[in-house]
DNA sequence: ATCCGGTGTG
DNA sequence: CACACAGGAT
């Protein structure tokens, strides 16, 4: 099993948690197309003329122009001697090819580049013969160590993000109370430089009455508070109707908010329903995988250039634990230390 | 690509 | 005091 060798073991175990659909996220305009086709799991599309000369690997797969990922849908692979041996895997999320590759159903790519945690773990070098796995998933050198060097210097100096994380938000509330606190702590915390909010505790049935653009020009710093009012309206609006004062509880219902992106999307999930679906990745993140070089575009090694692509390319590669410390860590490291602009490089020790 | 509206920084 | 800035919407 050669291909094990090639990622770290701590992805490998069998651990549900490869199961998430980690591309959902970046779905947001095709989702509710994709949504009534991906139920795919169970079928791998059995259709299409099989070859029987070479052993065939038989890719259904959808293609996404704008940004240049493939998302498998389902395979299959045939061992043609025999006839018999038909081996069937599960889904594949993540999965990039090179550019140059051509893609139809009849023939495949030679060179494709698999970069999925699940495909990396499932396939075997024979049945991906007559493909070429290039380019591996490959961690970046010594990232654990990089990254137990950054949780030190963070333990020794505190940073704003210690002390102001929405995690915090409504803990002594009932959990649905808790949810809505962590969300509305979001929605009014977020760009807003990192400052301290006076605590806000505002309770949903008084939100739709409260004069709010004027309460939080006033009693609070929150920026942008015009938008932000009438967003944080809508949103409790919705929580009242379609979730019964709840908070939508996946992902894609999270973005559908207004106000709600990625970043904030993911941080809820993770924070409110600790249901990790993503790295929630903000531009200290951002700018820090990039330093360090742990992201890059795919199947190149520029730097990426949103925080939706880092999230994609750290993910890739970070196990699953980390997923949800790396936020606060970067951001502190970044608030302190790895700063935009003249980085304290003098007393990092990470360099 | 640009705006939003106030804040931190130089 | 000018200007950069953060996350989302457009």
């Amino acid at each position: 099993m050669p291909l094990s060798l090639l990622r770290s073991t701590a992805l490998l175990p069998s651990t549900p948690l490869g199961i998430q659909t980690i591309s959902s996220a970046k779905m947001r305009r095709t989702r509710s197309s994709l949504n009534q086709e991906t139920p795919s799991q169970k079928n791998p599309g059995c259709d299409g003329s099989g070859r029987s000369s070479v052993p065939e690997l038989r890719v259904f797969i959808r293609k996404k122009r704008v940004k240049k990922t493939v998302e498998v849908i389902a395979k299959e692979v045939k061992e043609e001697s025999s006839g018999k041996k038909l081996v069937k895997l599960p889904e594949i999320e993540d999965f990039s090819y090179s550019k140059e590759a051509t893609h139809s159903q009849s023939t495949p790519s030679k060179s494709v580049r698999l970069t999925g945690e699940k495909a990396l773990s499932q396939l075997t070098q024979t049945e991906i013969k007559g493909f070429s796995l290039s380019d591996p998933l490959q961690p970046p050198l010594d990232w654990e160590k990089v990254l137990e060097g950054i949780r030190k210097m963070r333990s020794a100096e505190d940073a704003p993000v210690d002390s102001m994380g929405c995690e915090k938000a409504g803990s002594s509330l009932p959990a649905k109370e808790r949810r809505f606190a962590v969300l509305v702590s979001s929605l009014l915390s977020s760009q807003t430089k990192d400052q301290e909010l006076s605590s806000v505790s505002f309770k949903m049935a008084c939100l739709l009455q409260m004069p709010l653009t004027q309460q939080m020009k006033k009693q609070s710093k929150v920026g942008f508070y015009t938008r932000k009012a009438s967003n944080l309206k809508k949103v409790a609006k919705i929580c009242l109707s379609k979730y019964s004062g709840d908070i939508p509880s996946s992902l894609e219902e999270l973005l559908l908010l207004p106000g709600i992106g990625p970043k904030m999307a993911h941080l809820v999930m993770n924070v409110a329903w600790e249901n990790v679906q993503g790295i929630c990745v903000d531009t200290h993140v951002h700018r820090i995988s990039n330093r360090l070089g742990w992201v890059s575009r795919p199947g190149t090694k520029q730097k990426t250039r949103s925080p939706e692509e880092t999230r994609e390319s750290l993910q890739l590669w970070l196990p699953k634990e980390e997923w949800v410390p790396i936020n606060p860590l970067l951001v502190g490291f970044g608030q302190t230390i790895c700063t935009p602009l003249r980085p304290r490089c003098a007393i990092c020790t990470v360099k």
